[in-house]
DNA sequence: CTGTTAGCGCTTTCAG
DNA sequence: CTGAAAGCGCTAACAG
């Protein structure tokens, strides 16, 4: 099909010179083992005119690495807020010549070891292992095999690998506090959570964290949650319900909401209740889902930085790698990547009554 | 780190064989060339004990083949919606044992020669090419070092790559139809593209096709398009300021977005206007962003259908590897995939005058 | 039926 | 300063 590839030996032929010889030039380390200036020259000028690239398969058998990372994850690169982590991870990795292997487990533990397998005989050079929305999981044993990173999950078990995950305590304080510089005081209802660390979806680390954080910023300002609804799922149609039953009895201030799609489920039950957003209500939410800014008012929101993410988490990963001997001893430090506020339109002052 | 890998030396040793032996057996090929019995079980044993796995850089290296593909894409990975094409080619290459190298070129030639560059390198047996929205592109030259496949796109010179898309004539068709099957024959509105079919944004291949299927559909039908109103982007706020316009002097019955962003926004002005979905005016759209089912009321839409086209890629990327020689005479043909409807709520009959 | 031999393309001692 | 030789792990002729 093409003409055959152009290898090291061609270059070192049309250079004139042995491959060890061309080898070690095109590494670079021609200057340092002090080859002369004439033979660096002919050997890159062969290498250029023939336009020669090195063959990495060949290279990762050689030396044992392959330049290449598997990002694995449960569903993430469905979900186009975690796109993003992908996009931030496919950049990062790319700027150190690094590709990105892609595998989904879909969440069944069989498939997962059999994808860490293969990227395994594939020859990784690191792994790493994300989930789609924060959440607690099991570290697979296999993973051991080359060096790992945890990301948006926190191992179940103790384990030395690094995690890398949204800074969600200090999410929550922020959109605490957003409300409270508005003026707000009373009249501030949760919707999703709450209003006990106990009251939240199963294994949702996002939302106790965020709780934390909310409480935190409500209890230095002496300000106390005046009611929350927990949501069995945080879809739209369960914050509408919450919204509207809430409603019922209640004429709120001010909602947080756990995140962008259960604010739209209440910015519908505001609606239907004759409510203005963000005269009668204010409304402050989290993850800046691309609908934030889509929903009219547009919905002020603390954004999951899932570029970042996925950045942060290659870095680490590299820090990992560079690694030389694996302390056991050591324990897996979470790093906190801060999720960044995005004022827009659904916060005012509390009416004057 | 590890305890060093299991080799294929290590299993033949083992078993009392040689490596020739022991590599027939595993890969197969042991009944066809008649191995006896006893020889091919202790071998089986061994690798089995050994938890031998095949080092496929190696074979790679020897076979020049990597079992990989490479998926280049503008920027699909990020999009929710294209991250299902993502997944779709994912699941299809895993079933025949492939993984899948993800690239972002993000618009950039340079970068787009660079990645192609890089993945030949690594010797991937295949490519596709995706784009984000459906659209003509310049095909790289670099691509012809591999089989490849066009995904959601179309080549702007002649090319003998195939192309996988969306069947965007039959969807524009389908969306007219629910109309027509509702009752619908007067006071139909295009928001987003039309009514001439160089009404549309640049570089738009679905517009002009779904407008195609849209005329063809009303025009059998004896229908004609009361008017429509282009938008310079598929983005809410120009389906909200296209509606707003056309509300101001023209009360419609239906209105066919060119995708669910732009229905979002219509669905906002006609709020504004105290118009009801369905009751007053039917709405049907394109793409089945996942918003279609969050809005209220749900929206009629026609889906595109990315983990299909994902997988069909993939299948067709396939059917082109196996191909002895690419006749270089064939045109590549490009592949419609259909597009599903989703029936909701935002249709009704007219109302009665 | 099975083993010997020879590489795939590259890096890396080890001698000049 | 440069080259010869070995070998990463595997497969494929080619002999026996």
């Amino acid at each position: 099909m093409s003409p055959r590839r152009v290898t090291l030996a061609d270059v070192a032929k049309a250079a004139g010179v042995s491959r060890t010889t061309a080898s070690l030039v095109l590494s670079g380390r021609g200057r340092e083992l002090r080859i002369s200036q004439d033979v660096e020259q002919r050997v890159l000028r062969a290498a250029d005119e023939l336009e020669y690239r090195p063959n990495i398969v060949s290279v990762g058998l050689r030396t044992g690495t392959s330049r290449t990372i598997g990002f694995v994850s449960d569903t993430v690169a469905t979900s186009r807020l975690a796109g993003d982590m992908i996009k931030g991870a496919l950049e990062a990795a790319r700027d150190r010549g690094f590709m990105l292997f892609i595998g989904e487990t879909e969440g069944d533990a069989e498939l997962e070891r059999l994808l860490l397998q293969t990227m395994h005989d594939r020859q990784v050079d690191g792994l790493i292992l994300a989930s789609m929305f924060t959440r607690a999981i099991k570290v697979p044993k296999a993973i051991t095999a080359a060096p790992a990173v945890l990301l948006n999950a926190l191992p179940k078990q103790p384990t030395p690998l690094p995690a890398v995950l949204p800074d969600e305590v200090e999410a929550g304080r922020r959109a605490a506090r957003v409300l409270l510089e508005a003026g707000h005081r009373d009249g501030i209802h949760l919707i999703g959570a709450g209003p006990g660390l106990r009251d939240v979806p199963p294994e949702s680390v996002a939302a106790v964290e965020r709780l934390v954080g909310i409480r935190e910023a409500l209890g230095e300002a002496g300000v106390k949650v005046a009611g929350a609804r927990t949501c069995p799922d945080w879809q739209p149609e369960y914050g509408f319900a919450a919204t509207r039953d809430l409603l019922h009895t209640i004429r709120p201030r001010a909602l947080i909401c756990f995140n962008d799609r259960i604010a739209m489920g209440a910015y519908q039950a505001l609606d239907d209740a004759g409510l203005k957003v963000p005269g009668d209500v204010s409304v402050v939410s989290f993850d800046d889902h691309p609908i934030a800014s889509w929903i009219r008012p547009t919905l002020t929101t603390v954004a999951l930085p899932h570029y970042e993410l996925g950045r942060t988490a290659v870095d680490v990963l590299f820090a990992e790698i560079g690694r030389e001997h694996a302390d056991a001893e050591r324990v897996g430090e979470v790093h906190r990547v801060p999720m960044p506020l995005r004022s827009r339109e659904s916060i005012a002052p509390p009416p004057a009554d």
